[in-house]
Formats: structure tokens, C-alpha cells, sequence
DNA sequence: AATCCATAGGTAAACGATTGCCCGTTCTTG
DNA sequence: CAAGAACGGGCAATCGTTTACCTATGGATT
């Protein structure tokens, strides 16, 4: 069933067909009505492909992610899906598991499909790949990645901002120790955090000790194992920022194997402020970087840069602010409690 | 940069273009050498939707699941994916919130771009919306819903297995106030777990305290209700056994809260073991279902239909069977201790 | 009353591929 | 050596829309 069908039983053209579905305001409502009524008696769908062909434009952004299994980016997919939908967007993701190959199939695939502008949301990898895209003027947006240029957007985080509120937040409860777990380094976002907490530390004038800055994967293994590391150190740490909340988590069940109490024995914060973050036991002190607000600012950039009728030489620059919000994992230094440490209840 | 382009300067007409794009034997191999170079050199890239348009094959798949941030889904929608793209198909993802509007023009966005098949995801939900889908004789694919049907496949889960084994390991560990939280019971998938929950009991001679069962939702903040809910009970259940791992997070929390030890004082039970479940404190026992064979059983059910020549007057039905993953949330009963009890470390 | 203009709606040409059909070669076969 | 088969490749129709352009109609203007 085409829009033929709809036409010559609504006894009008097929342009006229056309114009009423798009809601054209020069039909003549009646007409429109006519068409309308067979339109819904007949149960008719236009044809998207057919649309797209001729006007254009595919009605589809890209949207790449580096790992949907990480809890992190579900909530920017469905915030994004959402606002997509509302602007008769459909939306195509990808999850490249951060393997160039996968990116390299992705990119071809949305090039065939003809995206209309590809959100990246791998933090800072392999943005050589994307150079068919760029060829084509497909818009695009960022995250915390290179120097702006013509129809490429950036988000770039506000680190500094969160991360130094958590190394405060630690040195008013009189740690001194205080280790960084970093994500894997060949991400711009992981050397950001980690360059946001040196500096953070640098501020206040403490120094970081190189034993207790080791490196993890943003995986809950990653998080194991970097800690396992930092147990060997000759004098722990008694408190422990990470790159990000699965790390974290690491990091707590570790020292749940090993007996070490959270917060009683060791403060632990995080990065991202996943929706677990509140459930776990105890519940994480963390940065927020509300992935709903990157999921829109995001979208609105890519709809920005459509819009925009001459290209500016250079793209736009967004910013996302980060900052601490605490829950249970972080407690006053053992050593220095305000009252006789208890090693059951939590109440930091 | 369309065929003709790559035609003319090849030498060749359109139809051998495409002839060779597709790699259809019956061209010469020297012209197919001439054409590929041309396509490399100019790095064209075939439009999707005049392909689509013209074979009447839009090599889409919808995926319709209930919600993505849930961590049941992501690992499902990561599987399905690689798969799809595997076969050349690309899927067109939407989470629709339990929310039957959000379903609705989910259809209608499937159907205006010609997807190929549907697999829906929602365990028992909404199965009236999909009328328009069945109606243009797409295959669809459902997990735990009703009657077979021309082009429909069904996905039943044996949770009787995996549930039988959860309730018998608690019997064998000496509990007798074992708990039951259902899922949202409208989910013909709940519906299932918990009949499941009350043949395993009665199979064993127990009987399943009606106090001691109460529906949650499957969520974490569900599961905090519903194990609050228990706690008011005349005498607490020394076990829990919960229709989904959210859930049993959820329960731990509350239990955390409440200064109720796990394992030692109350034994918990999850249902899907998602990827958490091992890293959640104390790891979670629980019914595996395995996500990644869903999704691989949904796409072949998918592929298989589509491939059908005459289709079948009554779809295929395929099982997906589940066990029991012990990890460290059960233990004896308290009262029970195989050594005189103590509060610290953990082995079942 | 004649002319002009605005306007609504129709005709048909795109969009970029695939593919049925046909034609010209070359090979086979009697 | 002639006739038919086999085969490779080109022509052009087709998929289902949108939209530029054109035509007819009716109202306004003088």
C-alpha cells in the first residue's frame, strides 16, 4: 500500500496526498480531512526510506559509546533515544567495546544508513577513524577530545571542579594518604581526571605520593586489581579516589575480601555518580557528571550544527560541571575520630 | 557521489556497478577489479535507503526492551547487536519504560522504516500493541507470552529448573521461613517465576507462608519495600528469594540498613544473575538466565522466520533453561552453624 | 465586463540503487 | 561451416515519496 493507494481513494493527487500528511497549510482542510480518514482507515505508514531518498535527509544520528555493559552509559542512551524520538530522530547506536575495528565497521555502517551527525561518547579514543565522517560535513560532537574544528562540537568536562571538592572533601577528614586509581591513560577523559586530581592535591599542598597513583580500567576488575597493587604498598592508603564508580566498586569488594572496612578503615569516592552508586553497600560518595545533561547537551549540539546555515570555521565549545555529593563511604581518618571508633554502624 | 559516477568513470554501465558491489560471480573479475578501485579511490559508500527502497529490504531489526537502565538489558542489547551486524543488519533499539503510549509509536517508527522482524523484550507485556506488526506479517519474536501464531516465535523459559534448585539448596541449608518477592505480577514472566517458587515448595513438602510472599517491582527501591514489608512480619524469614537480582540488591540494602547480616543472618536469592551479581557484597547467589543466549536465541528465530519460504501456520517455540549459581549470600540457617558461629568472614 | 493575481491542487521529474529483459559475442555441436 | 546455446553486460523500468513547475479557478481591481 503506497500513497497512491491513498490518493485515488481520497480522489485527490498523490502530491495532494503528500502535502495533508506533512501537514502543508495551503490544502484545503477538507481535502486534508479526506485524506486523512482513508489514511487511518487503510492503517497506512509512509514509507521512510522513500522520504529519506528523496529529501535527503535520513532522520538518523549516530551515537557511539565505548561499552553499553558499563552502567555508565545507559542513561545517556536513554535520555538520548528519548529527545530523539521527540524530534522525529531515530538513533543508531553503537557499542565499539573501545575496539578500533568495530569503530571503523560503525562508521561505515552510518555512513550508509547516511546519519545526520554522530554523538562519540568513547571519552577520548581513535578520533582519527572518523575522518570519512568529517569528509562528509557530518556534524559532530565530543567529549573532552582535540581542538575544534568546523562542524565538530565539544563537550568538555569541568574535572577540576568535582575533583577538587572530593580531595578537600578528604583532607578535612584528615586523610593524608590518599591514593588515585586512574582509568586506562590513552583516554583524554582518564589523563584529565587525573591531571584535575595532581593539581587538586598541589593546590592544597599536599603531595601525591607515585605509589598510590596506579592505573586501572574503569572495570570493576580494573578497580580489584589496581587496589590489589595498592595494598603492597609499605604504608597503605586510608583513603582512595577513583577514576570512575565501577573502579570503585572494585576497590570495595577488594576490600571486602581482605577485611578492611569502608569507611571505618578506608574512605573510598568515585566518578560519575552511576545510579548504583546510591544502592551499593555502603552507598558511594562520588562526583556527579549527570549523564542526562550530557545526553542533552549532546543531542543539541548535533540539532545546532544542522540548523546552522553557514558553518562556523570552528565548532562549538559546551561545558558540564561536575561536583561531590556524598553518601557513606567516607568517614573522619581512623586515628582521628570524633568519637571511640566503632567498627559497626555507619554515619559518616 | 552516486553509481552512475562510479559507472562513468569505470567504463562500465550502472548494472555491472551494482553487480559488483554485490559480488555476483557472473562479472568479469578485471571489470569487478576496475569498479572496486574506483569505489576505493572515490570512497564511495552505497545509499542505504535507495537499496532498501528498490529490494524492499530495510535489513533492520527492531529490539524492544522494557528498560536500559536496567542491567539485565544492556548485555542483551550488546550481544543482539554484534550479531545483527554480523548479518548486515542494524537494529533499531527502543526501551520503552513499561510505558504502553512509549510502545505504541515505537510500532509505528518500526513500521514506517520497514523493519524485518521485532524481538520484544518486555517479558508479558502489552502484546495488543503489536496488532500492527502482525498485521503486516512481520516475524516477531516474544519471550514468555501467550499463544503461537502465524509468524510469531515464542522464547519459553524454563524457570521452574533454576528456581527448583534455589528453593531445594535452601531447604538443604535448614531454612524454613523462606520468602518470596515477585516481580510486578501484570509480567506474564513474574506471573511465571513465582508459580515456579510454589510448585518447587510444595514439591518438597514446605508450605509457602502467605505472609512471606509480596510483590515487588524489580528494582532495587522495589525490593527495599517489599524486604521492609517482611520485616514487619510476627517472625522474619531466614531466607529471601527474589524474582530478579535488582531486587535481591535492593533487599541488601535495606538488610545493611537494618544491621541484618548477610549471609549470616538472612540468606538471599537472586533471579538472572546479571554481570553485578558476582561483584555486589557478599556476591549474589542466584538463577542464572543467561542473556546472551536469549539474544542469540531471539535473532535466530528472527533470521529463521524471515527465511521461511512458506511460513509455518504456527510459529516455532525454543527453550532457554535455567539454573542455580552459587556464590557467597546463602549459608545455613543460624541455629544451624556448622561451627559455633561467627560474624566476620564469609563461606558458604 | 475584462484583466490580473493569488491560490489550490495536479503532473511529472527527481532521489540512488536493483534487476528483468534483451542483445551481441563467443563457444559448442552436428 | 552453419546454427544454436551460453554467457557477459547494457538499457531502462522500478521502488515510494517529495517538490518544482504549471494550470485552472475564483476574487479583486479598474
Amino acid at each position: 500500500m503506497d500513497i497512491r493507494e491513498i490518493a485515488k481513494r481520497a480522489r485527490v493527487s498523490t502530491a495532494t496526498v503528500s502535502r495533508a500528511i506533512n501537514r502543508i497549510p495551503t490544502v484545503n482542510p477538507q481535502l486534508a480531512k479526506r485524506v486523512w480518514s482513508v489514511i487511518e482507515e487503510l492503517g497506512y505508514y509512509p514509507n521512510t526510506q522513500a522520504r529519506a531518498l528523496v529529501s535527503g535527509r535520513s532522520r538518523i544520528f549516530g551515537l557511539i559509546i565505548s561499552e553499553i555493559t558499563n552502567p555508565f552509559f545507559p542513561e545517556i542512551v536513554q535520555v538520548f533515544e528519548r529527545i530523539a524520538v521527540q524530534h522525529d530522530y531515530e538513533i543508531m547506536l553503537t557499542s565499539t567495546g573501545n575496539d578500533p575495528t568495530h569503530m571503523e565497521t560503525a562508521v561505515r555502517r552510518m555512513i550508509e544508513r547516511r546519519v545526520e551527525g554522530v554523538a562519540i561518547m568513547t571519552f577520548g579514543m581513535e578520533e582519527v577513524l572518523l575522518e570519512d565522517l568529517k569528509l562528509r560535513k557530518v556534524p559532530l560532537v565530543f567529549v573532552d577530545v582535540g581542538p575544534p574544528r568546523a562542524r565538530v562540537s565539544n563537550i568538555r568536562i569541568d574535572y577540576l571542579h568535582g575533583i577538587r571538592q572530593a580531595v578537600q572533601h578528604l583532607a578535612a577528614l584528615r586523610h593524608h594518604r590518599i591514593a588515585f586509581i586512574s582509568g586506562p591513560l590513552h583516554l583524554k577523559s582518564a589523563e584529565a581526571r587525573k591531571h584535575a586530581f595532581l593539581s587538586s592535591m598541589e593546590e592544597i599542598g599536599m603531595e601525591a605520593d607515585p605509589e598510590l597513583i596506579v592505573e586501572g580500567t574503569h572495570t570493576i576488575e580494573g578497580g580489584i586489581a589496581a587496589f590489589s597493587k595498592l595494598l603492597t604498598a609499605p604504608t597503605r592508603p586510608t583513603a582512595v579516589l577513583c577514576s570512575n564508580d565501577m573502579t570503585a566498586m572494585g576497590v570495595m569488594r577488594k576490600a571486602y575480601e581482605e577485611g578492611i572496612g569502608i569507611p571505618s578503615d578506608l574512605s573510598v569516592i568515585g566518578f560519575d555518580d552511576i545510579r548504583l552508586a546510591q544502592f551499593v553497600l555502603p552507598a558511594l560518595t562520588t562526583v556527579q557528571m549527570s549523564q542526562a545533561d550530557l545526553a542533552r547537551l549532546a543531542f543539541n549540539a548535533l540539532l545546532t550544527e544542522l540548523q546552522r546555515e553557514t558553518p562556523v570555521s570552528t565548532g562549538t565549545e559546551y561545558i558540564l560541571k561536575t561536583h561531590l555529593v556524598l553518601r557513606e563511604s567516607t568517614r573522619l581518618a581512623s586515628g582521628h575520630s570524633r568519637t571511640p571508633a566503632k567498627k559497626t554502624q555507619v554515619r559518616p
